[in-house]
DNA sequence: TAGTACGTGTGATCCTAGTCACGGCCAGTT
DNA sequence: AACTGGCCGTGACTAGGATCACACGTACTA
């Protein structure tokens, strides 16, 4: 530890205080708290406490009663719901400045789908009565919450529609530039399994896997050292 | 026009004001709104005015600008994206006490999706300024806005669960017991033809015939003219 | 550098559900 | 009562995609 100068310090606790510090900036980036000041994000940030959660492990189960909101701080969560002959469907991947658990925390209903973490992630978490007073106090982050809600609602809808009017190849295409990067040749933003492909949009690994190498026949993508290159946009559009 | 007893009435214009009494009195009854006290519910009434539609008339196109929110007062609407091909996704059906377009209204984006009347329908019209300002001036409607929000997130994301890990007649299955009476036996609470049930579920009309008829066989629904009954619920869940 | 686990490529086969093609059945209209 | 248009039932055929089976590549880990 080190002191400066000859100002006797006050007592703050160094650890917390820092860490609040911390938390505070990382809120500040987190869209649904963007339009608040300083002091308002800080307000959020007090009510906060981190928890970590291994590789693989679930952070919440569809049926339970929920009652917090959590922020993904660090590491990568997915959003799942499980058929009866067990399998998965990925309704979403979250990552850095997501968050998840707000509907539980608006109606009061069981939680909705599970989520489980695909790496070892940080997460901070806000209980029910703190969340309410906090978002009816601040009309922005009430509005904030409504706009992410809305996002969710087209990418739904969206999913929904690919699911009935595309085949199998469309969807592939449509999730493959919906990771792009922008621009022309562009590179996916983040390496995805066949696998996790095949579960986001309903199909086999297998079917995925012969979409990904047509694709690559036609000259519409190139993959090297399993990082994926959209080469021809319009067409995977098409 | 009766008087009543000796008092003289101040001026206040009859048609306009009883019609914005009915409006307001409907408002009430629209879950939105039910949290209001009287004058506020009147607040909004006042922003609003009528609009008719024919049957079969379009009332919004995906991905026109949108500055307007809907509530059904008579009639029914369907929401519904169509594919390149020209093939047609249901989304939703809305009847009297419904509302769409909050979506564009909240976000500033365009319309997500096409809105039809199914029937002559008469919605109340409320645009963006107006509406922006009330639900800032009233957290019960913001929180309710959430709430209905919420309610069509988690209804989207079943809606995608059921599509990629259901198989059609389980989907069917699936609407009829949503569109039943609680009880048993139970009454579907209004006819759908089968082409309507095939363009929410995603399946062709011929395979919805099939799936219908296999569980009249099987004894688990009955159909007499046109009203279709669910007999056995447990068995249709399986 | 071998070992091991995970991801990928590809063929063969089967089956669900879409498509096409009709014929029959209500229900409202004139 | 005949007409007409919207629904519904059903057979025959086809195809997209699931499943099964197995080999190969790539990338950590010891």
């Amino acid at each position: 530890m080190v002191t400066f100068g000859t100002t006797p310090l006050r007592f703050t606790p160094p650890t917390v205080s820092a860490s609040l510090e911390r938390i505070s900036d990382f809120l500040a980036t987190v869209p649904l708290f963007r339009e608040l000041d300083r002091t308002a994000v800080r307000g959020f940030a007090e009510l906060t406490r981190e928890q970590k959660f291994a590789k693989g492990s679930v952070i919440v189960s569809e049926g339970d009663p929920g009652d917090a909101l959590f922020v993904v701080r660090a590491g990568e969560v997915k959003v799942l719901l499980i058929g009866e002959d067990g399998r998965e469907v990925i309704l979403n991947v979250l990552g850095v400045g997501d968050h998840f658990g707000e509907l539980s925390l608006i109606d009061g209903r069981p939680r909705s789908a599970h989520v489980v973490a695909t790496q070892a992630s940080g997460l901070l978490v806000l209980r029910r009565a703190d969340f309410r007073r906090q978002v009816e106090e601040s009309p922005a982050v009430a509005w904030g919450l409504m706009v992410e809600l809305s996002r969710r609602l087209r990418q739904a809808d969206g999913t929904i529609g690919s699911l009935v009017l595309l085949d199998v190849p469309g969807r592939v295409a449509k999730v493959l530039l919906e990771h792009a990067a922008p621009g022309q040749p562009a590179v996916l933003v983040k390496h995805i399994t066949h696998q996790t492909m095949a579960q986001m949009i309903g199909a086999s690994r297998e079917t995925v896997s012969r979409a990904m190498a047509e694709f690559q026949e036609k000259g519409l993508i190139s993959v090297a050292r399993r990082l994926v290159t959209i080469v021809d946009r319009a067409a995977l559009e098409a």
